[in-house]
DNA sequence: ACTGTTCTAGAGCGACTGTTCTAGTATGTG
DNA sequence: CACATACTAGAACAGTCGCTCTAGAACAGT
């Protein structure tokens, strides 16, 4: 990837803020890790340090939202999907070395009572992740409402064990409350995914 | 409350990082809020900024351990205790305009992976939560393993639960998940709490 | 080849950071 | 009373912050 492009700032950025959140984050650190001078990253985000953190945080997100889908594709069992999904988590944090996984629950608890544009690009990642989950255990076979239901309780657990795991070093939180969102859902069948079918949702 | 104490000052730095979280957290505004000069401040903590944070997150952490019992005091059911628990924080959220409730976890998340100091003073908050709560329900019949998960469930799912919530700035998400946890155990009977016994556990 | 636009490059700005320092004021203890 | 300790008070420090500015390089269309 060539240094100092758009793409390559905000990769830097998203990096930068899995490890040390919203505010810690500098623009010389922004500088030394994509490579682009100062000059250049005002001239691709003029609104500073806040917008390269919006978009940042927005194109994160859509690719975390693809990752339900590709971990539940061949379950066929919601209870033991979820279970599988928190699993998978709790393997891929350990042998990261508990490094965090999504910086945007991190931001979001940073700035959500304090800086409203970053909060308002939080949010709309948290309703993208909703719509597009609750689309995705639609086109399994579950209502809507129960979709939604489903989705929400995932994303919220998995955030919050996320934080636990990264600061107690331990899979354990994420194992506990994988299990008990999946008791829930125990025996509810999930209709195949179409062959073929697109991952994007 | 005299101002320039010990306490005002941890007093200040708690309310100060459930806005602000840890990094965007200012000695100037800690002198402002506590009415404690700068000499003060670092008479009493002459570890600084760190120490502070420190302290504070595990002088809040002993308050917030004794909530669950409180709320869980009049259930005789596990499933419509954590049903009754998350339904309650979501009330206090709301009429707290969405706020944040817990700066545990918002400041874990952002120095798990780059504080390590701070990062162990997190750690030992969470585990004292977990070792208090299985006593506490171990205390009203569930076995030591039952209880310890039940408890690791439900602080990863109401924490998750409160960053979307104040990120979304709606209820549905602390509802949404205490449903989801509470769904598994519904069924197990909780003792009663013996009369007049201690609520700090 | 010429001109206008896009992008690179980094020195430098004022504001603010956490912290240190010296001085002075209370508060005990003998 | 004297004297040591505990605490108050805030000016000042070196460093970093996000950001602006000017100047030149690269590349487009004609």
């Amino acid at each position: 990837m060539a240094r100092g492009t758009r793409e390559t700032i905000l990769t830097a950025a998203i990096e930068l803020m899995r490890v040390h959140g919203y505010a810690a984050l500098s623009m010389k650190q922004i500088v030394a890790a994509s490579g682009a001078p100062i000059g250049s990253i005002y001239h691709h985000f003029p609104e500073g340090k806040g917008q390269i953190a919006r978009e940042a945080l927005v194109n994160s997100g859509v690719a975390y939202a693809a990752v339900i889908p590709m971990v539940m594709a061949e379950q066929l069992e919601l209870g033991a999907g979820i279970r599988a999904a928190f699993a998978q988590a709790a393997d891929d944090m350990e042998s990261a070395g508990y490094a965090n996984m999504c910086p945007v629950s991190t931001v979001a608890g940073e700035v959500a009572n304090s800086d409203e544009p970053l909060r308002l690009a939080a949010a709309s990642v948290f309703g993208d992740w909703i719509t597009l989950g609750r689309m995705y255990f639609h086109s399994r076979g579950l209502a809507e409402d129960l979709a939604e239901e489903v989705v929400i309780a995932i994303i919220c657990s998995l955030e919050g064990a996320f934080v636990m795991a990264r600061t107690l070093r331990s899979k354990t939180p994420l194992l506990a409350a994988g299990r008990a969102v999946a008791g829930t859902y125990d025996g509810i069948a999930l209709l195949p995914v179409p062959a073929g079918s697109q991952t994007l949702l």
